[in-house]
DNA sequence: GTTAGAAACAATCCT
DNA sequence: TGTTTCTAAC
């Protein structure tokens, strides 16, 4: 395919402050890769001094891939990384400049709500005013505005509340200093620090990046654009691309004022709008435009498209959340009978995450193979961080959280009490919780249980001796095997501990993998790129299953046939914008019905439901006013757009408050009742895109089985049809199903 | 110190 | 409804 003209002009461009204004489907990551390979095969410019910014680890490979296409040997020295594994990498070389060391530790949101739950109990803090959440967002919005514990308490003046939160960000800054660990924020914030302070350090990067591309330009915050005006210093060969309409991610302090102020920062810029989509039909087009037109203060865009007008939207409403997801799955089930889309062709997206329960159990009754993106990522499930936790432990003793953690997994019998002595001891003498444990025998208030904790300290020096000769894969192997974590669960006995336990070997593969591929392999990149990876990042391509994920998630992504569900006013737009008194925020929750609607190219359904489950409450809701604002002439389906508030009321907020509400018992006079003793919570042990390789199930007609959603039954048949069983199950609980054996994850009892 | 069962609480969205 | 925290009993 050629590039258009104003993609010419944008690859064409070399030098100087660049900002293209890339509309959805325009082909802006084209446009990108396409000019880095020429700044190199025409300008001259060593593919060393090239960086290439973007927000995802997918979004990077993606692009490395590309640049590797067109540029071939060489190529490997230009830097495509995310925001924060690009701070990682100058941190773990810079860090000890300011005060850290370079064998950091990264905390996640599970971690710091430990250390923060820490604080608020140390300073007795009544947590039904003040919840850990509250402090912590109001850490993270400082960080992201580069705000510093000292300007914090500064700006604070004789503000009661804001006295108390400037004196928990410094103490939960020195917490983590002393654990020697970073937050997510801290990575941005810390590098940033560095930048400033360090003039050698700055000259050497700014020296470095000669020309720096931005992808997603609009969802960068203070930080991260103070971050790029840094690196970009020197020779402001900068090129951002973004697209304002698409700016999201305003709750993680995304400032929409850097895209659309991008001329006045820098000054000589240079504009190009990509407006030609090569995505969607017209009719997804122009659905889309007439959402995003309701919109103030937007960069005007007129975004095109050559192509036909296509298929009319789908808008269907259901009475319950129950028959919107069965019937999503009835259709995704019937255009792949009519080989009219393959699985992997499809998408359901939705507001929360939440929604994804009932989508799942619908596709998973009809066979349908999914993947559920988001949600509980791999690496923060219990026996993950478990593992984890003592590696981090074995690289950096400093890291008091994560020795807390394992020192009584498995049981060793070291509890709370012990672990609050030994607590006590490290903070008197200012030492790390492991340096205490192994200065055991000073501690004098601990005697019985000494000998346990001395055990324990030995143990990680052995580790560390294991990983120095063995490397990380066997000395991880000698860690499961020592601790017996795998026997232990393996003696449970049941699938909860059995998912557990392939969890842990996915782990083990992953550190095989990992090691086999990396150049220089060590723990700490590992643990970083651990640490590091989103959820979308695990979306593969080339993979025949239906993609369930928010809608935020799937932002820069593509599917020809693309279901949103849960089209309704109090879930989407959500309850909080509705009633939060900011127009902003409305306006907000429309880019995201903007970037959903743009993610489909040739199919789009919008469906929503009259009524819903949420937390065990029954709620109705009216439909989507989003759906209002689409012309009526591009939908199809029983959906009635009169069911929307309409658009003349829609400036009126007295109505949430109306908004009716009951419990389930009330509605139906029934209390609530256990249904089948299937274990729901149970972690999901892999997605189901792995579950390929199975062979032939170890069960057999009129054995008894387990099913992770449906309980208990027995089989009554299977056949083998194409390239799987079909097994059919009379289940206890739920009566017959018949699905195919590779999809279910049933096993024998 | 450990465990199970009950009570309390909670969800936007993400690197 | 699903998950975390509290409490009591072993």
């Amino acid at each position: 395919m050629q590039l258009n003209k104003e993609q010419q002009k944008a690859v064409l461009h070399v030098d100087g402050p660049l900002l293209i204004l890339a509309g959805a489907g325009s082909g802006k990551t084209r446009v990108l890769t396409n000019r880095i390979a020429r700044l190199i095969s025409e300008c001259n410019v060593s593919p060393w001094n090239i960086l290439a910014i973007t927000f995802t680890n997918k979004a990077a490979d993606e692009m490395r891939e590309r640049i590797d296409d067109l540029v071939g040997l060489g190529s490997e020295s230009i830097w495509v990384a995310t925001f924060h594994s690009t701070c990682v990498r100058i941190l773990r070389r810079f860090i000890d400049r300011i005060g850290y060391d370079t064998n950091f530790s990264i905390y996640d949101a599970d971690d710091q709500k430990n250390v923060m739950k820490e604080i608020i109990k140390r300073r007795k803090i009544d947590t039904k005013m003040y919840k850990e959440r509250f402090f912590l967002n109001v850490i993270s919005s400082a960080k992201d505005e580069l705000i510093s514990p000292e300007a914090f308490r500064e700006q604070a003046g004789e503000d009661f509340i804001r006295k108390m939160q400037a004196d928990i960000y410094e103490e939960y800054q020195k917490t983590l200093q002393k654990s020697n660990a970073l937050d997510f924020d801290d990575l941005i914030f810390l590098c940033v620090k560095l930048l400033k302070q360090d003039k050698e350090v700055r000259d050497y990067y700014q020296d470095r990046f000669r020309y720096i591309s931005v992808d997603e330009y609009q969802d960068t915050n203070t930080a991260q654009f103070e971050l790029v005006r840094l690196l970009a210093g020197k020779y402001k060969n900068l090129c951002v691309v973004g697209d304002d309409d698409q700016s999201i991610y305003k709750f993680r302090g995304a400032n929409i004022k850097n895209i659309l102020n991008f001329e006045k920062h820098y000054p000589n810029a240079t504009v190009i709008k990509l407006e030609q989509n090569y995505r969607s039909t017209q009719n997804i087009l122009d659905a889309a435009n007439a959402v995003i037109s309701h919109n103030m203060g937007r960069k005007e865009k007129h975004l095109w498209t050559d192509q036909e007008a296509g298929e009319k939207i789908g808008f269907y409403q259901f009475d319950t959340a129950y028959e919107e997801a069965e019937h999503i799955a009835y259709e995704i089930s019937s255009l792949v009978r009519r080989n009219e889309f393959t699985y992997g062709e499809c998408a359901i997206l939705y507001r929360t995450n939440a929604q994804s329960r009932l989508l799942e159990e619908k596709l998973v009754s009809a066979n349908i193979p999914y993947k559920i993106i988001g949600g509980i990522n791999f690496y923060s499930r219990k026996e993950i961080k478990d593992i984890l936790a003592y590696l981090k432990t074995i690289e950096n003793g400093q890291d008091d959280l994560a020795v807390r953690r394992i020192i009584n997994v498995p049981k060793r019998g070291i509890g709370a009490t012990t672990v609050g002595r030994i607590q006590e001891f490290a903070d008197e003498q200012g030492m790390s919780f492991f340096d205490a444990c192994r200065q055991i025998e000073l501690i004098p208030t601990i005697k019985k249980a000494a000998e346990k904790i001395r055990d324990f300290a030995n143990f990680i020096l052995v580790c560390r001796t294991q990983l120095a000769e063995g490397g990380i894969e066997a000395m991880t192997k000698y860690l499961l095997d020592a601790t017996g974590y795998i026997d232990d669960l393996r003696a449970e006995h049941d699938e909860e501990a059995d998912a557990r336990i392939e969890n842990i070997e996915e782990l083990l593969n992953k550190i095989t993998d990992y090691e086999e591929t990396a150049e220089n392999p060590t723990l700490t990149e590992f643990l970083d790129e651990v640490s590091l990876v989103a959820d979308i990042d695990n979306l593969e391509e080339g993979q025949d299953y239906v993609a369930l994920m928010t809608l935020h998630s799937a932002k820069g992504l593509e599917f020809a046939n693309v279901y949103i569900s849960g089209m309704e006013d109090g879930l989407f737009p959500s309850f909080m914008t509705i009633t939060a008194d900011d127009e902003s925020e409305m306006e907000e929750e429309r880019r995201l019905a903007y970037v959903g609607i743009t993610r489909a190219k040739k199919r789009l359904t919008l469906t929503c439901a009259k009524t819903r489950m949420t937390r065990g409450e029954m709620q109705y809701n009216k439909v989507s006013r989003f759906l209002a604002e689409i012309p009526k002439k591009l939908l199809t389906g029983n959906g009635r757009q009169e069911d929307a508030l309409p658009l003349y009321q829609q400036a009126n907020r007295g109505f949430a408050q109306a908004r009716k509400s009951f419990r389930s018992e009330d509605v139906y006079g029934v209390a609530r009742t256990k249904s089948s003793k299937a274990p729901s919570n149970a972690p999901k042990a892999k997605n189901i895109g792995n579950a390929g390789a199975a062979g032939k199930p170890d069960y057999k007609e009129g054995d008894r089985v387990r099913h992770p959603k449906f309980g208990e039954g027995t089989v009554t048949s299977m056949v083998l049809g194409g390239r799987d069983y079909e097994v059919t199950v009379d289940f206890d609980d739920f009566g017959t199903k018949k699905m195919f054996a590779q999809f279910a994850k049933m096993t024998r009892i």
